[in-house]
DNA sequence: TCATCCTGAGTGAACGTTCATTCCGCGGAG
DNA sequence: CTCCGCGGAATGAACGTTCACTCAGGATGA
């Protein structure tokens, strides 16, 4: 092996990525996955046992990515509003860098490979994990500083006009430039601000 | 005819509704709506050109219903937080009410077939129908009532978190009550209010 | 009134295509 | 030579679409 440079699962991992983004997962037949990834086919049924697991191994990729941006260097010591704030501006920030990703992300949460996780770490009440810097922010505000929701209104509050926008800023309807960005962080505190 | 009920064609589109929300496009096959419709496949084809033509009428339909929940018997005399208040809480009303239409509605905007449209509307400088009780709000307020904020981000600060908590309330997730509805457009009003 | 023809809505078997998946043979490394 | 990682033709299932056919009911003529 003269070019480890990049270990075969990864490049189709990359490769997927994209497609599905792009295509979405019926639209991007295995047989065009190979080629954009230059691999054959039959190399892809050597390391995913089929396409879902293949779809699945790309939402962990791209979950952890995520959770790694929005966890990094965090400031935990600001009051809770710049504190959420930051939070809010990194992920928009993240995603519309990102875009495959939020692609990916918006597509599989909306699928039944998504739902069906989701829908089972909820009745095991587990957390999903990217969105733990904003549970724990919701679980620990600084006493009277934010409504008291109940948490789906929450995720609600911040998840639901950020998801828009960025569908938005991705087909071009929308610039989100920082301003646009700032605009939307702050109007979503003052949605859950006392 | 001893049964005139109901048209042909809206048996198929009420059955094609059904079966796209549940299923999604890809998953609802002709055959299977042919079934479930009580008609041959081939009178499918004598109504729509194709499978696409298809699912652009129920979209039609499905929209022009939802104009006509959002726009009968408003008051327009409210200032303008009640105003505000009113529209979302038809809006959350009558999707929670008919979550087939949201799903179909949802899976539909985020295909190439709903993009497509939103787009070569947007080209064209159109409104999107549905969205016209809040386009005239919004470029109608009352003077220092709500945030001078681009179009785009209030419709995010609206129509986000409305999804985001339909989604949730279809899926079982949270049970979406006259309190929590309240809530939520309260919480949206906050978002956008000076 | 009755017999006959005509029309077109309605049907579903058959077709061609697309796709996920399999599997056999190649070729380089040890 | 023997493995083993790899490629891609082969396979069969599923699907959208077509089209030759049926048949109920209206129109026509006697």
């Amino acid at each position: 092996m003269v070019k480890p440079c990049k270990s075969k699962p990864d490049v189709i991992l990359q490769a997927a990525l994209e497609l599905f983004a792009e295509n979405g997962f019926h639209c991007a037949p295995i047989s065009q996955l190979a080629d954009s990834a230059k691999v054959g086919v039959g190399s892809i049924y050597r390391y995913f046992k089929d396409k879902d697991e293949l779809i699945h191994a790309v939402s962990e990729k791209v979950e952890q990515a995520l959770q790694a941006a929005l966890t990094e260097n965090l400031d935990t010591t600001l009051p809770d509003r710049q504190r959420f704030i930051q939070l809010i501006t990194r992920l928009i920030d993240y995603l519309n860098l990102n875009p495959q990703e939020f692609k990916f992300l918006e597509q599989y949460y909306s699928s039944p490979y998504g739902l069906d996780k989701k829908h089972a770490k909820f009745l095991r009440q587990e957390a999903i994990d990217e969105l733990n810097p904003f549970l724990s922010f919701f679980s620990n505000p600084q006493s009277g500083t934010i409504k008291k929701i109940p948490l789906p209104l929450y995720l609600a509050m911040t998840f639901g006009p950020v998801v828009f926008l960025l569908r938005d800023s991705i087909s071009g309807l929308v610039t989100l430039d920082q301003e646009l960005i700032k605009q939307t962080a702050e109007a979503c505190w003052d949605a859950i601000k006392l």
